[in-house]
DNA sequence: GCAATAAAATTGATTGACTCAATATTTTTA
DNA sequence: TAAAAATATTGAGTCAATCAATTTTATTGC
């Protein structure tokens, strides 16, 4: 995805910590603001934690990424954006992995809404992924 | 509802400031820890907010209570717990309101589960309460 | 291109929710 | 009611995240 270009259209300034923020975002779907620093910190040696966060922050509130933040886990981001995608996250080792909609405009309408008007409904599915079910079985029959 | 009977039942231990901790949660649902540490301490003055933590959290294992945390808040506690019910949280003052799902055992298949075995999904609809929607009206009306 | 201006990055301190661990107190058990 | 187990208190510590002052980098207008 042309980074440079969503960033000049919005009039914003396109420097080397945030186009290397996005790159690491678009390889890495839900990472923290650690493992990003981290990612970007191998290209740009002088690149600081304050310049992750200031950086995810600010387009975050340009829409330009999303911030998730399922519960026992700091912030995690993700370039997908705009398609009102849920997530499920694994309680034993917290993988998140992406998941559609059914309809279109789905949950938007909860039973009762209290006069709230609702712009957005997050879903998220909690359970176990495949190699954590895997594992608990080994676990169980060692009892 | 009694909480000593709901305590003994799970052979925990009946203390002072453990069923404090429920009743103020009863009276003020999706409290924080810091909201229910002040309330407990009206009553009993020695308490820490070390024990309030830690009844919580245990409290949360044991079922008897639910924790939810929406982005941008610490952690709420709440009684009502086993209906899988869901909320609905102002974008502008965070108020937190609850609503029940449209069927009993609802959104507990997404579109793609990536082998994950779901047990929960939890809902948060995101918009604008009353009250804000009315001062926001306001302010739009002086420009 | 180059200076002036605006935006972003760096650095270090600070906050706030929450946890850890040692000791004291309370609750349960028998 | 004494012994054992569970919980409470206290104080220190962790970690994600923010704030604010200064320096560096990017953009704008010439
Ligand atoms: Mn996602
Ligand atoms: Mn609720
Ligand atoms: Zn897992
Ligand atoms: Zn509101």
């Amino acid at each position: 995805m042309d980074y440079e270009q969503i960033l000049k259209e919005r009039n914003l300034s396109l420097t080397s910590v945030r186009l290397a923020v996005l790159e690491a975002l678009e390889q890495h779907p839900h990472s923290e603001a650690g493992v990003l620093f981290k990612i970007v910190h191998k290209k740009i040696k002088t690149t600081s934690k304050q310049a992750i966060y200031n950086n995810l922050n600010m387009m975050v509130e340009h829409g330009i990424i999303r911030e998730i933040k399922p519960k026992g886990q700091p912030s995690l981001y993700e370039t997908k954006v705009g398609d009102n995608h849920h997530h499920i996250v694994c309680r034993s080792c917290q993988k998140v992995m992406d998941t559609d909609c059914h309809s279109l405009a789905p949950c938007l309408s909860p039973k009762i809404s209290h006069g709230f008007v609702i712009d957005e409904a997050e879903v998220t599915f909690w359970g176990t992924c495949p190699s954590c079910q895997k594992s608990k079985g080994d676990k169980n029959e060692q009892h």
